[in-house]
DNA sequence: TTGAAAGCGCTAACAT
DNA sequence: ATGTTAGCGCTTTCAA
């Protein structure tokens, strides 16, 4: 195949347009001094070329890549993928990412990293080293691996950490996981609900324990007991089951449960209807996530909707705006927010 | 911020194994004419230095890019998205093509261009100019635009239509639609099922016709009737609404319907419901594509199921060994299977 | 089999 | 305000 080079380039334009290299790339750069007689001529020859500049020429020539790398977990993401459970983390990354990203010209990069390797500083390095984009955005667990945080610090790169509140190097980003646990709560006991249970996520991801917290806080604020009301699960459909049970079987059980997740509260739907249970005159639920999956159980599930699309349209944002640093306080949050459908109501009057 | 630079260079690790940038060059492209010995000592280096080759540098000197661009309808993806009704199809996209780039070292880009505009050439043109990718993957509409597929032609790139069977520059894939619908209607046949109605998918789309097609011929090789029993919806869930409303007051109602999609799918069960008819003793119903969704609804929907990761994954492949050309007949066919669930069953005997 | 030189398209630094 | 020069990291000639 003959050797594919650049149909256009800087070239063509300068000599169209009787000008020198570099003033076509001041005007391609919006960069000052350049006299709009100039500029104009200049642009209407790129128009007329239809002059698009080589983001590999670009990066080359030290300046920006136009790349921003968003990472995710490989095992859990592949794994995802293959279940088909409807849960649409990615879409919903890649609609606020991708978007965002285009707005500003530049392309995002989808990548998996697998986090639980020894090698991640190799993998997350190859990566950079090979696309070498101008900020990197990381999910949970990612988010919250030091070698990770540690790694871009000292390769300079900006990025952004989803899912995580601690100080450190990068923009710590959440999407107000103890704010949206307290709302979810606060809906329940305003709804009448006294004993209100908590399926909590893993342990592997801080924002469990954010939730967790939430809950607990709220609950001690109304006065009521959280004793024996909270049960870890993993944000499994099989975890769900447990958790679920271990709470139905508790001596005085809960009147509404708040799942860590929608697979976790499908779960929690399921064993609670099996036992006869009544939906939600027996017991209220709300999930976390509002995944497609929520409008297609019976009745549909009260969630807490996590604003994925607008946390990375958001990062993109301030990852790309870096040097013109408006100030901003860290965490940033992005609040998360209920959306009310039939799986709560007030408790059933005690017979 | 410092100018930031390629951390580890070709140049280091000639430096470190004591040869030319040429032969470490050779080494990383698996190129002849290198000693055994020599290909030792500069892949041990390699290893020791952590070098990884910039793909900006890589396409600087006018070899490939190492990118392949995965190419979406702009419109109907965003609102996909935003919908939030648990569609996959993004998703199964990347885990084949994603996947199979990684295998081969290379990335996939996922762009979004707007079909019915009048600049797609431009806006392709644009994404080509800028990311430069060494194959490109169409869908549908796409897939099926001359314009587009004229660019791509005149401008010497590797490129994949899927959901085309023309012949023409670029390989031609289908998911074997014509097939699917054969096999749909003859499992409803087996199933003892006389009038199966069908609900086409949008006419901006040939595999529309192609399932039509393959309905229709197996219906005749029967030796069924289809007068009447073939209605076209719009891939939407209120076209599927009208189209069932038609099938179901038609004069002989269908005792089975296939649906052009599981959105439509959905639709024809609701209706179906609404009206007090039992699924699937009053009626069967076969959907296409098999996204997460037809495993919530009750009962769950027979379906044919869409082989979309397989499908990116071969043309990943077919354009990176393009080279090596080994013969293949066009169209590629990646056919489709049936999952067979709830929604279908023998008709009830006439009372 | 190896190496040296030229250049890809662009921008940073330095003229003018 | 504009032009000139020197690379960026790599591969492709071409030479040894």
């Amino acid at each position: 195949m003959a050797r594919r080079r650049q149909a256009v380039t800087i070239k063509h334009v300068a000599a169209d347009a009787g000008v020198s290299l570099q003033t076509v790339s001041r005007v391609i750069n919006n960069e000052p001094n350049v006299r709009p007689a100039m500029k104009n001529r200049v642009q209407s020859a790129i128009d007329r070329l239809g002059y698009v500049p080589s983001i590999a020429a670009q990066r080359m020539s030290g300046s920006r890549s136009y790349l921003i790398l968003a990472i995710n977990d490989r095992d859990r993401t592949i794994a995802d993928w293959q279940a088909r459970q409807g849960g649409d983390w990615v879409d919903q990354m890649l609609l606020g990412g991708m978007l965002k990203c285009a707005e500003h010209g530049y392309r995002m990069i989808f990548e998996l990293i697998d986090t639980h390797s020894d090698h991640v500083e190799r993998e997350l390095g190859a990566a950079i080293s090979a696309v070498q984009p101008d900020g990197i955005i990381l999910t949970p667990p990612h988010s919250e691996n030091r070698l990770i945080t540690a790694l871009l610090e000292e390769r300079g790169i900006p990025f952004a950490r989803i899912g995580s509140i601690e100080p450190g190097p990068g923009i710590a980003m959440t999407m107000g996981d103890e704010g949206s646990a307290r709302l979810a709560t606060d809906f329940l006991a305003g709804l009448g609900h006294g004993r209100i249970g908590f399926i909590a996520g893993s342990q592997e991801y801080s924002l469990s324990s954010w939730r967790v917290d939430g809950w607990q806080q709220l609950m001690r604020e109304r006065g009521l007991a959280t004793e024996g009301l909270c049960v870890e699960g993993d944000f499994t459909f099989e975890g769900g089951l447990a958790a679920a049970a271990t709470l139905l079987d508790g001596d005085s059980p809960p009147t509404a449960i708040i799942a860590g997740n929608d697979q976790m509260a499908l779960a929690v739907l399921q064993l609670a209807q099996e036992r006869g249970l009544e939906i939600p005159g027996d017991l209220s639920i709300v999930s976390f996530d509002n995944t497609p999956v929520v409008r297609f159980t019976q009745p549909q599930l009260t969630a807490i909707d996590q604003p994925i699309a607008a946390t990375f349209s958001r990062a993109v944002e301030l990852l790309i705006t870096n040097g013109d640093a408006p100030e901003y306080e860290q965490p940033v949050v992005i609040a998360g927010t209920l959306i009310e459908r039939g799986s709560t109501a007030p408790p059933k009057q005690r017979g």
